[in-house]
DNA sequence: CGGTATCCACAGTGATACTG
DNA sequence: CAGTATCACTGTGGATACCG
């Protein structure tokens, strides 16, 4: 849970997974709402826990891509289910809701 | 994952699984270091969650059981693979520790 | 472009005491 | 037994400004 609790990690992993590769603001324009400062954070984060990685281009401007790593890969069964019961259950809030109206 | 996150959620959710049925004190003794305020807190969001059921017994003294709901057995093979894949990565940072010494 | 540096609010967690 | 009530702390998350 360490690894992939944080409020916007599970979000950078689906834009990153299964092998998409992708600059700091190509990352920040995908996630709406988002700082600079998060972004920054979360993706160290990850990047300690071995899930992404982070390679610099010494070019000027600067160019930084992230990418999952091989380990961060085995992670892809699990957050694909949590996704799938994410999905399942805000449907059945809906019905929920629907159902007392 | 609002749902799951809290730092004692995963562990009662082990404890009730699959179909356990535990008082509060029971649940108290099965998960050390957890305070009864915690402990009532996050009974409380899981079963507002319906993933736990609540009963009571209008006993003296009080008796009150937890038990997993039907809809909370549907995280099973989520919170499985978490686990599996979290002892995986115990061995794995174990390895790392001992590749360096 | 891809970040740091500061400063701040608040949710989550916790210790302790009390109660029907 | 199974909780509340109160108070306190701390880390996460966030707004904003600045930088090589």
């Amino acid at each position: 849970m360490s690894i992939i609790s944080g409020k916007w990690k599970l979000i950078i992993l689906f834009h990153l997974m299964p092998d998409k590769v992708l600059r700091f603001n190509e990352l920040k324009r995908l996630i709406p709402g988002i700082t600079q400062r998060m972004l920054t954070k979360q993706l160290r984060e990850l990047e300690q826990s071995d899930i992404i990685e982070r390679t610099i281009y010494p070019e000027i401007p600067p160019r930084v891509e992230y990418s999952i790593t091989e380990y961060g890969r085995t992670l892809q069964p699990i957050l694909q289910m949590m996704h799938q019961w994410g999905e399942a259950h805000l449907r059945r809030m809906e019905a929920a809701a629907a159902a007392h109206e």
